[in-house]
DNA sequence: CGCGGCTTTGATCCTTGTCAACTACAGTGG
DNA sequence: CCACTGTAGTTGACAAGGATCAAAGCCGCG
């Protein structure tokens, strides 16, 4: 159960559900496939038939420039739905891929449907989680636009954990990243990500092994990255009351 | 009824809508009231109880910086809703203010549960129209993130033309905004938007009389900016098929 | 007339991009 | 077991976009 209830999992956070509300998300999560890294789940201009659901790994949005490069606009954790847009603006205006191995699940069009039309909870909480994704990209938009790269990168660190720990996917790591992805999200040439990074390792505020992050205080990286978590709007962050 | 309607303007944007649906959207659409420029709507913290939707004028939303600067992370033209947000999630993560005089109309959050509750056609324009909102921050990250500024300037500018147009508000000068204020939208002082807009004016891209903007040629302007509208998600932006 | 806000322009500094070389490491085939 | 190859990480030198500081010109308004 601790795979499908995933999405509820994520649900949860916007306000409480039903246990019929829970068992149709049970239904709705079905078995999950798997892909590897640098896989397309849909490409620019696509109008599929399935909405996508991370179970685990990291997912991104993305953008290709006209200079050939990639432009990250988001991240999509475990309990994530990649692309409720689908269901309702149709063609994609973007694009989304893997970043590491992954499962996912499919939730076919018709089913988003019903969820929205049928299960007024259902529906406030998927439309609770797209406003918070709108949230994100704000923020993200504020960090790109006015914080050095090395804030920039602390930030989404924060972000990154917190979202995790908010579906209890906070294991290992965060991060599996190369700097050129890493570059692709932030902004930044992977040159400069790989500087950034060294100067926050330098800083003690996060280790690396490989392409691995780890954060060995996460309070003194939010308070470098003067990270305000209040835009994801979780409920009840630290404990259970 | 050209004002009462700009909200079904909008909304028809999305897909078609009943003549019931129009009718109700009218009720909703009650007698405006007048805003001067740089007044907040909704602070920062806020929970309020009314939803406010743009009729004339130009409303932002923002985030005031650590070091006291002000990012501007969307611009809310005539048919759009500022603070859909509010009915759901609740507390405010930014705020809202006008840019220039303003005539608003205020929604009960309790009129925005019944059409979301009640009027499926409704409910799903207002998930476009949020969708939509969203694919507009994202072209602002790649936006602010990728391009050098003068090239954003004009795709912000290219924007706002389509965003008008859409809803027949296109009618005089756009961006009646001062350079720190186009600076706080584009995330760079105003110094340097000065610069990169006498650069525009001398390329003849635009023209400009004090602090409002022209645009003599739009075609030439979208192709410096590679403009592409397609995330907007118009229907019909050419003609009336 | 004088004040205050906005625009314009110049000079200098800092952050980041670009180019380029070099290292580390994993996978492959001999 | 080792050379060969490709990918990612690391480091340096230089250029460019944009920030910052500062001062001067332009209006609109009391």
């Amino acid at each position: 159960m601790p795979d499908t209830n995933i999405l509820a999992q994520k649900l949860q956070n916007a306000g409480p559900l039903d246990p019929a509300d829970i068992a149709r998300l049970d239904e709705v999560v079905s078995e999950p496939y798997e892909l590897g890294p640098r896989e397309d789940l849909i490409t620019h201009g696509d109008d599929p038939e399935y909405v996508n659901l991370v179970v685990s790994g990291m997912v991104c949005r993305y953008k290709v420039l006209p200079d050939g490069g990639r432009a990250i606009v988001a991240l999509m954790l475990p309990g994530d739905i990649c692309d409720l847009h689908v269901a309702i603006l149709g063609r994609m205006d973007h694009s989304i891929g893997t970043l590491t191995d992954c499962r996912l699940v499919k939730i076919p069009r018709r089913t988003i449907e019903d969820l929205l039309d049928n299960h007024p909870r259902i529906r406030r909480a998927l439309f609770w989680s797209t406003l918070v994704d709108e949230a994100i990209l704000r923020e993200w938009l504020v960090n790109m636009g006015r914080r050095r790269s090395d804030h920039q990168m602390a930030h989404l660190f924060c972000e990154v954990h917190m979202r995790l720990s908010a579906v209890n996917e906070m294991h290992d790591a965060l991060m599996p990243l190369t700097q050129e992805e890493l570059g692709d999200i932030l902004g930044i040439s992977s040159v400069h990500a790989q500087r950034v990074l060294s100067g926050l390792r330098q800083k003690g505020l996060v280790t690396v092994q490989g392409s691995r992050v780890a954060v060995p205080d996460i309070d003194k990286l939010c308070e470098f990255a003067e990270f305000d978590g209040d835009y994801l709007h979780l409920r009840d962050t630290q404990d259970g009351t």
